[in-house]
DNA sequence: GCAAAAGTGTTTACTATACACCCATGA
DNA sequence: TCATGGGTGTATAGTAAACACTTTTGC
């Protein structure tokens, strides 16, 4: 939404969005060893919403989710699973976006398809931090990530999505291999130890660790990484190409 | 729906319900060692659809789900779970409602907000054979249970739900235990065992399943079940009051 | 050579599986 | 007393955790 008549043909619902029915998406990213969340800040107010969006009359929502990512972020190509619906009648209530909008007085707003209640189709994607570059639309100011212990002032139940997010993640975790999503092509293993111990709030014996995930079978290891550090310099791996995990679902 | 009119009410959404969005419930029963599924059959065609309706403009979709479950079933305080949203553009373009009922061609329903487009929210229900008695309604005219394996002719894209509800049942039946809910309230662990044998397409050991169940220490030790059979009496069980399992998350 | 961090090998404990046996029941 | 199915105990294999040690790197 760049111009002033785009938010009212917004409000309108001149792009023919299907009513009461919106995508929220949860976007990991990890980074400095901490597991952390992109947020969206409403112009004005000091309040804070995932990036979101609505889903077109004719288009399927798995499409609607990575358009509506793709609009919000910039972020392609990207790992992205729908994890759980939200529709208690009362989650959108205490703060509708014009109450946080100041706007929720006026009629056009009032009349308007996005003043009513909403279910929310819950998705969460996992990308590799250092690629990405948010963009800013007509309704936020800026974007940041945030660490999941420090979240901010969120509106609506994006808290509750958030939790729900990371608890599927977790579990997601070991048994999809999602986690490899969050790290460049290549990587170490103290790397990726570290991103298991965050994701699942423990810490693991690195030798234990290392034989596991070796014994997986999906590894290639490359060159060692010379960091500069006065130690011993880990080994960088990748991803085997013909090794796509099989998921038996 | 009793009556012409509450049709016509009902093409005309006087109820108010949300557009574009539905309820599907994927019912599991388990009888004679096959799990089975209720399936509702549409009035005066060869097709199935499993038991369904919508959300209310005011109201939760869990308790939609619930209300659904029970207006047109009768089940009532089921272990009910939603596992997922299905929302492919086309999920429902080729067998509509109104083409399964020969009615696509009425004006009264090309308008009517139910000859649109639709994202359903799936759930599903474990329920105690024994106790199951559905009514039916106006646009259906009987029920059945159906093995998976031999399931009817179904209506738009109600075998991937089912499909995926099953998916998420075998994810689930050690995770939260969910597989006591399709038994009665005291089973016999040959039973019991029989249920996961089905649930898992796998075969188990008599022994080792006993121990793996008996050391989660929820079970409570009745009486033994005479049945007739010239063979020892299996013991009956019964979940211990207090020892609902904890999930961790 | 030393500290720091990575990598490797071995032992131990635990759990899941396989095997063998015993018990109750009704014909 | 025999066949049938249920219950229990024990050995074995396989895996996960713990412990100990070696290697590499820059100062």
């Amino acid at each position: 939404m760049e111009k002033q008549e785009d938010l009212i043909d917004f409000l309108e619902n001149k792009q023919n969005y299907i009513p009461h029915l919106s995508i929220d998406c949860v976007v990991f990213g990890f980074h400095n060893n901490e597991l952390k969340v992109l947020l969206l800040k409403i112009k004005n107010i000091n309040t804070w919403v995932l990036p979101g969006g609505f889903v077109g009359m004719s288009e399927g929502i798995d499409q609607a989710a990575f358009r509506i990512l793709k609009e919000r972020t910039g972020l392609e190509n990207i790992y992205l699973e729908q994890f759980y619906t939200f529709g208690q009648e009362n989650r959108s209530k205490e703060n509708t976006l014009g109450n946080l909008l100041g706007i929720d007085q006026y009629e056009a707003y009032k009349k308007s398809w996005i003043s009513k209640r909403f279910v929310s189709i819950g998705y969460y994607a996992l990308v590799d931090f250092s690629k990405v570059n948010p963009t800013v639309d007509d309704l936020t100011e800026k974007y940041a990530w945030f660490e999941l212990k420090q979240l901010p002032c969120l509106a609506f139940d994006h808290k509750d999505i958030i939790e729900k997010a990371l608890a599927t993640l977790r579990l997601n975790l070991d048994r999809k291999l999602v986690g490899f999503n969050l790290l460049p092509e290549t990587f170490t293993m103290p790397e990726l130890q570290s991103l298991y111990e965050t994701i699942l709030d423990v810490s693991l014996r690195r030798n234990n660790f290392q034989r596991k995930i070796l014994n997986m079978d999906i590894l290639e290891r490359i060159e060692k990484l010379y960091t500069g550090a006065a130690n011993k310099a880990p080994y960088l791996y990748k991803f085997k190409p013909d090794s796509q995990p099989k998921f038996d679902e």
